[in-house]
DNA sequence: CAGAACCTTAAGATTTTATTAATGAGACAA
DNA sequence: TTGTCTCATTAATAAAATCTTAAGGTTCTG
């Protein structure tokens, strides 16, 4: 599962040569120039680690760095230049998991960043490479082993099309999925046409058992135009 | 699979040896001593891999390094004397993938060639295209997965074609674009006419949504004559 | 000032989605 | 085999959202 990675650097040359590396490795890559718009993005995505810079115009480094721990619980690094050695401590008191100085090689950010993802990944027992069996989140459990739904503690009795819908939809959540997308991955790589609106009914059916509705939806969202989505 | 790798350095005991040790790796070697036959070759022959010696007598090696980014997309590493740590981060701005501090282990340098030749057959080979997905920048939120736009901490919804215009804005913000291009890279290559304003009027609802004014445009300006642009 | 480029507005054309109902296919038991 | 049941698909129509067009107004530039 490709790692979300917040990049807070004003110097923009920096953080887009950061950005060109981790993208390399295929994380997806969050990249700010100033703290304003990182601390707007830290609440609406799922970040799985932060490189930060410590001089920021605006919002000192160590100030993000305290604003991401008071809510969250992924790994910090932070980027400081030679100069600033009595920093050094007073950033990994503040929460840091390890800091760079500047300048500094890439591939050795690059480094820094996968051993804190491994580190964190294995503290939190996520098993990366097993897929998952079991989405559960807000409400909602889909157990693919038992192929049953749960949502607000009730069971919700889904068709084997309708399980698949949903599954595709959860393990894809906060992001829109097409109905070709939709169509594609659960019935396999069938040609898909516009006037097949199958898809759309079983949305409908869906919408119906969770007692959601297409004018005010509770969970299955239509993004027009682009396809459905269900919010993390 | 032998690759072909182009070598410059004006010291020539350094280009000779490190062409010795790539010529053990069964690399096909393409070593000058100067700048200009350097770059005489790299338009006449297929290049995978280039070494560059960052002082040269004649063409400075980062501006080699430009000069092949200008037109190739093959991996580039920067040799460089100890003393000139402040040109790093410089050199690998300017596109280059790595660099090498002299005096260097010859197998040190062989083991980073074929970590980028690893690295960069991995990156042509396994994805098709590495787009961007996400656009921040001074209070401005682009996420193409979510199909969200965040305006100063507040979603603002967009249509389809909206949300495209302002993509392509965003994605070449600092530059104006012009009704016509946005028409080509929105719309794919259908045929665009000045009496058609619908990018026009599409501006103009963008231009709503976000509380924006043609005359005292806070986002999207209108260059007269010329086309559309956010800045920076 | 005149013409060109741009802005605004709103109607109706088009596209996309929702709803509903009917048809068909397959499983399973009598 | 036949009838019944469940589920998937299709089709027709309705509803909604979006797009385009066109007309008239405004601003800019030489």
């Amino acid at each position: 599962m490709a790692a979300n990675i917040l990049i807070v650097d004003d110097e923009q040359a920096i953080a887009d040569l950061v950005e060109v590396y981790l993208l390399n490795e295929n994380y997806k890559v969050f990249k700010f120039y100033n703290g304003r718009d990182a601390l707007n993005c830290i609440n609406n995505e799922r970040i799985d680690l932060a490189v930060l810079d410590v001089m920021l115009p605006d919002i000192n480094g160590f100030s993000i760095c305290r604003r991401i721990r008071e809510k969250h619980n992924f790994p910090v690094i932070m980027l400081t230049a030679k100069e600033e050695e009595i920093d050094k401590i007073t950033g990994l008191t503040l929460g840091a998991d390890d800091y760079i100085t500047k300048p500094f090689r890439p591939l050795e950010l690059v480094a820094r960043v996968k051993a804190q993802l491994r580190r964190f990944t294995k503290y939190n027992s996520m098993e990366p490479a097993k897929e998952e069996r079991l989405i559960a989140f807000s409400g909602l459990v889909l157990d693919m082993d038992k192929h049953e739904c749960m949502l607000n503690e009730k069971k919700i009795s889904l068709t084997p099309t309708e399980f698949s819908i949903l599954w595709v939809l959860c393990s894809n959540r906060g992001r829109v999925v097409s109905s070709e997308e939709l169509f594609q991955k659960v019935w396999g790589d069938k040609y898909f046409s516009n006037s097949n609106n199958t898809v759309m009914v079983h949305i409908r059916h869906l919408r119906e058992k969770m007692h959601d509705s297409a004018e005010h939806p509770k969970y299955i969202k239509t993004v027009w135009g682009v396809g459905y989505k269900i919010e993390r």
